[in-house]
DNA sequence: TAATATCCAACTTGACTCATAGGAAATCTA
DNA sequence: TAGATTTCCTATGAGTCAAGTTGGATATTA
């Protein structure tokens, strides 16, 4: 594939959707896992990294787990990517969060079309949250073709 | 980069784009290559694959050199892109040119958004065509944001 | 016949994804 | 307080893949 995703993006996003799906309740990361259907332990790393990011908490002991930490309409998924996974864009001279310069930047007739592409992938993801997800509300909606 | 284009596809749109700027002539792989930043050889299994795919001519021997196989408005950049990278879609499960099941589809909420990113792209790529880019009809046009 | 350049295949290297593994620390229940 | 549970943290390994290297065969030209 030629712009694919990596599984730790997609399985963060939904350890988030189960979480928002549970919301006011503790949930085990064997729980999480098991509906993403991936082992636990890996499982453990990935929310792990919504931890550190502010995504979740967590709760140790016996009873523990984990829970969102913020109210799903305020979890950007253009966000959350870019933390685990890094800039969107697909070459480095058209990232906004992650510039990168280019020797051949100067008379570069693919940069306007990397852009292009950038663009398009930051406005899907930038403009959609938890909530959007949990609430189904991409379903149905018409995607734009200019 | 979450959903990185790798160095192959840059690379054979740069010689398609070098090969669209002297039409008519035969350019050496050393020429193409060293308009890309390249190594001579590295390029020349690029464009032994765009000549696969058909979009590339070469002519052995002493003066040989590659040229267009076709004009540059009947070159697709999606296409090329699908041809050396395989499908355009984040995920197998929204792809439209190599589909792939998921045990977790059925109720899966993350597809609708994967399948609004795979859109975006597909159009911005498959609505592209070599000329386009020699044209550099692509700068100042405004990005759509629905 | 010598030089040039495509054509073709095999191999190496390094980075990165996808895990696996082990154990420390905190918390709850009996 | 003991034992079970669960998060927390780090290290390591296997496999895959992109990126690049290497060597040589084949065709064409002068």
């Amino acid at each position: 594939m030629a712009l694919k995703l990596s599984s730790k993006g997609e399985n963060a996003l939904r350890a988030l959707i189960t979480l928002g799906q549970h919301q006011g309740e503790l949930l085990t990361v064997k729980e999480i896992a098991d509906l993403s259907l991936v082992t636990m332990k890996y499982m453990e790393q990935i929310i792990l990294l919504l931890k550190i990011n502010g995504y979740v908490l967590g709760k140790r002991g016996a009873n523990g787990g984990y829970t969102l930490h913020l109210p799903p309409n305020q979890i950007n998924i253009g966000e959350v990517i870019r933390k685990l996974e890094g800039p969107l864009a697909p070459m480095g001279c058209v990232s906004e969060t992650a510039y990168e310069a280019c020797l051949l930047e100067p008379n570069c007739l693919l940069k306007p079309l990397w852009k292009r592409v950038r663009d398009q992938i930051a406005f899907v993801l930038d403009q959609t949250t938890l909530a959007d997800l949990l609430e189904q509300k991409l379903t149905n909606q018409l995607v734009n073709t200019i």
